[in-house]
DNA sequence: AGCACGCCGACT
DNA sequence: GTCGGCGTGCTC
C-alpha cells in the first residue's frame, strides 16, 4: 500500500504519513500541497515523497486519510529542497518551518484565470548612453554572465551615479542567453518607481512579488516564474525565492538595509540567500549601494566579491554640497535656523523642491508634567509615548496602543501637562507657519499606510505637485527626484548614540542616502544637516562623501570591539510576562550554554543577560544574550538550546546573524 | 506550534 | 465541591 510523506509547518523535524483519496492515482502527487487533519487541527503541508508500507517500519502507524490535494502542478524542485535544507540548517529552524517560506504555504490556487492588469503607468523610458563607469561595470558583469560562471559583485556608486541603467543592462543581456533575473529592493514602497522603469523595457516578462500581493496572484506569479513565462521576477525580500528553473543574475539594490534580513523565523537573509542560489545555479549575484555595509565592502576588499567603482554622477553632475550646522548655541525657538528657513524660500522660489527629513513620526516624542516630571509611558512598553495630531492623542509606536491625552496628571493631578521634541507633525506645522503659501506633503508611517497613499505622495513630487516633502526614512531611500535640489536633516543625531554596534554606520549610510535625493537633476544640490555632533566621523564623512575614511575608521572600531565582520554572532532572546522569571531563565539558560561551550569546546563568547533596549514590550519583558564566535559553532549550540525545556509562559529564540542586538 | 490531559490551589 | 492555572507529552 502507498502512503504520502508529508512535512508540516511546525518547529518539529520530523515528517507524517498520510493515506491517499481512494480512486485517485497518487503518483503525481510529490511536491504539491496538502489538507490535512492533524492533532484535531487542519493544516497545510508538502507532499515530499510517496512511500511503499511495507519498505519502512511504518506499518503500525494508524494512517489518517488526506483531505485534499490543493496543487494541480507539483511546487517543489530539487533546487527548491536542498535551499529549504540550507535554510532549516543555518537559521536554526525546522525543514517544515523553512519550506513554507521558501514555497509560501499560503498561495492559493485561483477559481479561474485571473486576467493580468494592465499597467497604467506606461512611461516612456530613454535609454541612456553609458559613461565610462556603467560601460567598465556593464562589460565586467556582461562577460561573467557569458562564460557562466559563479562570480559576485560589488557595485560601490555614488548617488545618482546611474546604477539602475547598469541593473537593466545586465538584467537584458541574461535574458539574451536565455536565463532569469531576480531583482530585490529594500522595500515594497519602491516598487512603483522600478515597476515604471522596467515594465517598459520587459513588458509581459516581468513579475513583481513582495508581501502585499494576493495568495491568488502570487500562485499564478509562482507557476508562470516555473514555466518560464515571467523571466524578471522584481520585489522584496521575499522574491529571493522566485522559482526560476535557469536562474541567470540576482541584483540586490542597497545592499546595506537591513530589510534584506527577515526578522521571524526563518529569519534568513536574503544577501547569504542569493549567494547560495548564484552558486547552485553557476549565475551571477550584484550587491549594489552607495554606502556598502562594511561586511560586504570587507568582503570586496578580501577579493571574495569583485568590486566595481562607479565614482561619478551621470551627465558629470556634482555631488550635493553639504552643510554642517551645529545646534549648539543656537536659539531654540524655532526647529529651522534662519540659513535653513532661507534655503527653503530661496528653493520654492526658483520652482524647485525641498526634502526635509526627519526620522520620527508624530508630534512630539515626550509627553510630561511640569510639576511632578512624570512622563507618559505606554501601559504595555517601556517607551514613553507619542502625542499625535489630529486627532489628538497618545500612541506608543511599539505595540500599537492608543490612549486620550490626559488633561490633569496621573500621579500629582496637576493640570500642567506638556509636551516636548519634535516629530514630523510638528514639522509640517511649523513649516506650514513659516511657508503659508507653498504646497506641503508628509510622507511617514501614518500618512503612507497603503501603497495608493504612497504613490499619490511619489506621483505628487515627481509631476511637481509639492514644493516640500516631510518624510521618515522611507523618503531617503532610493528615490528620484531631479528637481529637488535642497535637501535638509532636522536632526541627525536621532540615531547616532542607540546602543547599538551598528548605530554609527547608520547614521553615515542615512545621511549620505538622504543628502543622494539632492540636484539630481540639473542644478546643483544642497544639503543642510542639523546636529550636535558635527566632529563625529560619521557625519563628517558623509559631509566629505568619503565611504572610504568612513570605512576605515569603523572596520578599526568593529576589530577592536570584535564585532562583525571579524566575528558571527547569534541573538538569543528570552520573554515572558513576569519580570522575575524572565530574569531567573535568562540567567539559567546563561549557565547552560556557558557549560555546553566548555564541554563541546565551541570557542564562543557571551554578553548578557542583557535586558533589551526596549525591555517591556507589548507586556512582555525580555532580556538578551548574545553568543559571538564562528557560525558553525553557533549552529552547534543552537541545536542544543532548541531541546531546553524552560518555565511554561517563556518563549527562547534565537537569531543567527541579526540586524540588530538592542 | 497547538492542543488535550492531568494534577493541585482558591473561590462561587 | 469545581474552575482554572500550567507542566507534560503527542501529533501520521
Amino acid at each position: 500500500m502507498i502512503v504520502l510523506e508529508i512535512v508540516l509547518p511546525i518547529p518539529l523535524n520530523k515528517t507524517f504519513y498520510y493515506l491517499p483519496l481512494e480512486n485517485v492515482d497518487p503518483q503525481n502527487f510529490v511536491g504539491k500541497r496538502v489538507k490535512i487533519s492533524f492533532a484535531n487541527r487542519i493544516l497545510t503541508g508538502y507532499i515530499i515523497a510517496l512511500k511503499n508500507i511495507n519498505s519502512d517500519n511504518i506499518s503500525n502507524i494508524n494512517f489518517k486519510t488526506i483531505i485534499e490535494v490543493l496543487d494541480k502542478e507539483p511546487l517543489i524542485t530539487q533546487e527548491i529542497y536542498e535551499l529549504t535544507n540550507y535554510i532549516a540548517n543555518n537559521y536554526v529552524c525546522s525543514f517544515g518551518e523553512a519550506l513554507a517560506a521558501v514555497v509560501p504555504i499560503s498561495m492559493k490556487v485561483p477559481k479561474r484565470e485571473l486576467k493580468p492588469k494592465n499597467s497604467k503607468d506606461k512611461n516612456i523610458c530613454k535609454e541612456h548612453s553609458l559613461n565610462f563607469w556603467q560601460s567598465n561595470a556593464v562589460s565586467l558583469i556582461n562577460s561573467s554572465l557569458e562564460k557562466n560562471v559563479n562570480s559576485c559583485f560589488l557595485i560601490h556608486g555614488v548617488t545618482a551615479s546611474g546604477k539602475t541603467e547598469v541593473y537593466m543592462k545586465t538584467i537584458q543581456k541574461t535574458l539574451e542567453i536565455g536565463k532569469n533575473a531576480i531583482m530585490l529592493i529594500p522595500e515594497i514602497s519602491l516598487t512603483t518607481q522600478f515597476v515604471n522603469v522596467m515594465a517598459n523595457r520587459f513588458g509581459e516578462s516581468l513579475g513583481v512579488w513582495h508581501s502585499s500581493i494576493s495568495d491568488t496572484v502570487k500562485y499564478q506569479l509562482f507557476l508562470k516564474a516555473r514555466s518560464d513565462k515571467i523571466k524578471v521576477m522584481l520585489g522584496a525580500r521575499s522574491a529571493i525565492f522566485a522559482p526560476f528553473k535557469n536562474l541567470g543574475l540576482i541584483i540586490i539594490d542597497e545592499e546595506h538595509e537591513h530589510t534584506y534580513k527577515q526578522e521571524q523565523k526563518p529569519s534568513y537573509d536574503a544577501r547569504e540567500i542569493a549567494k547560495w542560489r548564484a552558486k547552485y545555479n553557476n549565475s551571477v549575484v550584484i550587491f549594489g549601494s552607495a554606502t556598502p555595509s562594511l561586511e560586504t565592502y570587507k568582503g570586496a576588499l578580501d577579493n571574495e566579491i569583485t568590486l566595481i567603482e562607479m565614482k561619478e554622477r551621470i551627465g558629470q553632475k556634482s555631488l550635493p554640497e553639504i552643510k554642517i550646522i551645529s545646534l549648539k548655541d543656537r536659539f531654540k525657538s524655532s526647529l529651522f535656523i534662519p540659513e535653513t528657513v532661507q534655503a527653503i524660500s530661496d528653493t520654492i522660489a526658483r520652482k524647485e523642491q525641498t526634502i526635509i527629513f526627519l526620522n520620527r513620526r508624530g508630534y512630539s516624542p515626550t509627553i510630561m508634567c511640569r510639576k511632578c516630571g512624570n512622563v507618559y509611558q505606554c501601559p504595555k512598553c517601556s517607551i514613553s509615548m507619542v502625542f499625535h495630531r489630529n486627532p489628538d492623542n497618545l500612541k506608543c509606536h511599539y505595540c500599537g496602543t492608543t490612549k486620550n491625552l490626559p488633561i490633569t496628571c496621573s500621579i500629582c493631578n496637576c493640570r500642567d501637562i506638556t509636551v516636548f521634541g519634535t516629530g514630523t507633525q510638528k514639522v509640517e506645522d511649523e513649516l506650514k507657519k513659516l511657508f503659508p503659501n507653498a504646497r506641503i506633503f508628509r510622507l511617514d508611517g501614518d500618512t503612507a499606510t497603503s501603497k495608493k497613499n504612497y504613490d499619490i505622495a511619489y506621483n505628487g513630487i515627481k509631476n511637481l505637485e509639492f514644493d516640500i516633502l516631510i518624510g521618515t526614512q522611507m523618503i531617503a531611500k532610493g528615490f528620484d527626484f531631479p528637481k529637488v535640489n535642497l535637501v535638509c536633516v532636522v536632526d541627525a543625531d536621532t540615531s547616532l548614540y542607540l546602543p547599538s554596534f551598528k548605530s554609527v554606520e547608520r547614521t553615515f549610510q542615512l545621511i549620505t542616502q538622504v543628502s543622494g535625493r539632492s540636484g539630481r537633476g540639473d542644478s546643483k544640490g544642497t544639503v543642510i544637516v542639523q546636529t550636535n555632533h558635527g566632529s563625529h566621523y560619521a557625519i563628517e564623512c558623509a559631509k566629505n562623501h568619503d565611504f572610504i575614511s568612513f570605512y576605515n575608521m569603523e572596520i578599526e572600531q568593529r576589530r577592536k570591539l570584535n564585532y562583525p565582520p571579524y566575528c558571527d554572532i547569534a541573538r538569543l532572546s528570552i520573554k515572558s510576562k513576569s519580570e522575575k522569571i524572565v530574569e531567573e531563565d535568562a540567567q539559567k539558560l546563561f549557565y547552560l550554554i556557558k557549560n555546553l561551550n566548555e564541554s563541546y569546546k565551541l570557542e564562543l563568547s557571551f554578553l548578557g543577560p542583557v535586558s533589551a533596549y526596549i525591555a517591556k514590550l507589548n507586556n512582555f519583558f525580555r532580556k538578551y544574550i548574545i553568543i559571538k564566535g564562528k557560525r558553525e559553532n553557533i549552529l552547534k549550540l543552537s541545536k542544543f538550546i532548541e531541546n531546553i525545556k524552560h518555565s511554561s509562559g517563556t518563549f527562547i529564540v534565537i537569531e543567527i546573524m541579526p540586524s540588530e542586538l538592542i
